[in-house]
DNA sequence: CGTCTATTTGAATGTACTCAAAAGCGGTGG
DNA sequence: CCACCGCTTTTGAGTACATTCAAATAGACG
């Protein structure tokens, strides 16, 4: 299994030693994702934090009139879930999918709570990589209340500079709060003015 | 100082001896503030954990355009900060307003962080309390991208049924993001409906 | 290579906004 | 305690940003 990303994420905040790495790891497990695969479904329990490695999640709702709504992505060196569901162990609303073939290291309910007792740097931890979360989903809903379509777009491109080139249009449409057809009529007027 | 509410709210996810409750409340600062008084303005550092025991706060920020739009509302027994300022602790951009005569408590940055080492649980309570916050605004995220202002209405009034009555109703469009004069016709189309 | 999905384009429509002005309500001071 | 002033709320007309629906085109995966 190659832990050393996720070692590396976490490093950020705390500092583990070998010893407490290794029991971290072991509660690890490792899964492929194919495209389109689904890791979770709107209804079930969410019963892991997940970690991607390599490829691309993306974590969406759908709508009562069957559309869809991307909450989150996730590339390489982050983590996704349905928090939802996760920390209520209910039912959640979420789907999760993987764009492209995906490689994530998943952690289970059971062990990210023993992981606290065992090893309470974790909790502090956890809480900073939902701080964070937190702030960029309060920025996120504010420029949905304040921001016109494009400016929500520029904010797109500035926060995930290395996903803007990589993911099919409709879903980063989906992601601002657009349609698809919007989406494509305002990138040509985007693009008429770069391009003066 | 009234530590009643705030250590209820606390007990309701740690549990802390007598000793850490006195450590606990020895930390923090009672504050009384107006109506219309400012806790906090755009370009400030955050210093504090805000908790209110009585009256009502709101968070919001100003757009280019000179717009309020409310992020927050925090009755009694709510926590409230601009997240992004307190964590980073460089200047923020939510103004953080009394809507009427408010008593509050607060904890700085510094006894907060002090408080994570003295007393570990505090990070797992305030790690719970994040998660709860980041659920509520992820199902905000949602909403916005998924539902009329209508429908977002009837998801407040469900969310907080105890504010909509003494809320300006300014205050509520703003929050669900939409404007005075549309919030003012929404309502009466609702009223006539619910009339039948 | 063929099929399925993503993207583009256009026309008609709708939801919510802007601006302006009147009416209502509440807080503050006399 | 009342009256006034200012802010909130309402109402109306015109407008704009974004959607819907339909159809053509382009791309990507198996």
């Amino acid at each position: 299994m190659d832990t050393n990303l996720i070692l590396q994420n976490i490093a950020k905040h705390i500092q583990l030693t070998p010893e407490e790495q290794a029991h971290f790891t072991s509660m690890l497990a490792q899964k492929s994702v194919k495209r389109k695969e689904m890791l979770l479904q709107e209804g079930e329990v969410c019963r892991y934090s997940t970690f991607v490695t390599q490829g691309c999640l993306r974590s969406y709702s759908l709508d009562h009139n069957g559309f869809e709504h991307v909450m989150a992505f996730a590339p390489p060196d982050w983590w996704i879930a349905d928090m939802y569901s996760f920390i209520s162990q209910k039912p959640g609303m979420l789907f999760i999918e993987a764009l492209e073939p995906t490689e994530v290291l998943l952690l289970s309910k059971e062990n990210q709570e023993r992981l606290y007792v065992d090893i309470p740097k974790f909790e502090r931890f956890f809480r900073i990589l939902i701080e964070k979360s937190l702030v960029s989903n309060q920025q996120r809903l504010l420029d949905g209340l304040s921001l016109p379509a494009q400016e929500r777009f520029r904010h797109f491109c500035q926060r995930y500079p290395s996903l803007v080139n990589c993911l099919p249009k409709k879903q980063i449409a989906s992601y601002i709060g657009v349609t698809p057809e919007f989406f494509s009529k305002m990138m040509k007027e985007v693009n008429r003015l770069r391009s003066k």
